[in-house]
DNA sequence: GGCTACGCTAAGCGCTCGCTCACCGTCGGC
DNA sequence: GCCGACGGTGAGCGAGCGCTTAGCGTAGCC
């Protein structure tokens, strides 16, 4: 069942649309570093030693540092974005949609951890009009699972006093593997995608 | 209904076993810088100035800039694993003390935000032995959530097909309010806590 | 009133940071 | 075979970092 190219961790990089070669190297490197460091403690020397390279080197594909966490988070929102549309739009109930996005959604965030670690949690690192884009984006994200909620709850599937708390929190637990999830753990992301749509019925009242 | 000393945002500061005084300005000040930059963004200029001193004054009472992190996460954590205690411990059904500890959680996270984010986003920023100490106290917080959830299924109460991995998910929705509350934003913490304690139940099969 | 202890500051050390610049090897077009 | 374009390097600039040190004001004790 094993597919295309994979990279440290088992994890498959699909960075296919930054080109040339060299600056996606230089991402995907940034990207490793600023999920184990962090944005700030992360250095330009150590993104360019990842990637083979000089330090000088990073600057003839980006303009500053900063402008490569915009495109990692650029480029993870739209697939996050994505990942969840493509479930809320799909044919099917309520409940089978909202199942199938929480599902796809955790799977992402345990499987690309790392990715989906630069994206939830550096955001703050943007400068102001970086950070403007991103989080128009975070709401179209909000918006789709609250639309499949508000399905749910207008068929009668589901029965949910708060909905706009209730959106929040499911997108919350979802976020927030990217934080605990363990490459090296017990659980793979399956098994923590499919445990995380029961929890999130439960949570909506689907009985 | 306001009570004692308050602060920035409202939030009642119980720094008070940190003496001598200007020990505790020069914490508090960096609990607010390390919450809303990030440890390694904070300048130690940054924290002394907060606190309306000289950079220098700084050494008089922390041996390193980490010092501060280590204790504030240290205090932190003892709050944290004290309001959970505290719940679990009472009388009362595993229902009654499940809604208990993660209402009170919860509304420590969103309450005492900056100190919550400090607590558990920069654990990172930790040394290998102070690392490890805090770890330890993480696992008596996840070991007191568990117990309760064991309870109420050796009682009958809840349905839970994966005691750990709910217990998981529980502290990470709990754990992810510090990242995402906002002070000046629509609920109360207190609304917050309510609306979390009746998702809980929902999750662990509460009818 | 002299002396010590203590909390604090001004100045600055050594270092590393993000980023720049002068230069170089390679390779396709003519 | 020459040339410009392109992708890369080595060296290093100015700034800001964590932290140190010499010295100063003040309060308490004899």
């Amino acid at each position: 069942m094993s597919t295309a190219q994979e990279t440290t961790g088992g994890e498959v990089e699909p960075w296919e649309e930054v080109t040339p070669d060299a600056a996606r190297r230089l991402l995907v490197a940034a990207v490793e570093a600023f999920a184990e460091r962090g944005y700030h403690a992360t250095t330009t020397r150590d993104i360019a030693g990842r990637a083979g390279m000089s330090p000088a080197a990073l600057y003839i594909h980006y303009k500053t540092k900063e402008e490569l966490l915009h495109r990692i988070s650029r480029i993870g929102h739209d697939r996050a974005l994505d990942i969840l549309r493509t479930a809320a739009r799909r044919e099917g109930s309520a409940t089978e949609r909202l199942a199938d996005a929480v599902s796809s959604f955790v799977r992402w965030h345990a499987g690309r951890r790392t990715t989906a670690r630069v994206v939830q949690y550096e955001l703050d690192a943007l400068g102001p009009e970086a950070r403007a884009e991103i989080v128009a984006l975070r709401r179209q994200v909000d918006a789709e699972v609250r639309g499949i909620i508000e399905d749910g709850v207008a068929s009668g599937e589901f029965d949910v006093p708060d909905v706009k708390g209730t959106t929040l929190a499911v997108l919350s637990l979802c976020i927030d593997v990217a934080r605990w999830f363990d490459v090296n753990g017990p659980r793979t992301p399956e098994e923590v995608g499919a445990l995380y749509a029961d929890l999130v019925l439960r949570m909506v009242g689907v009985r």
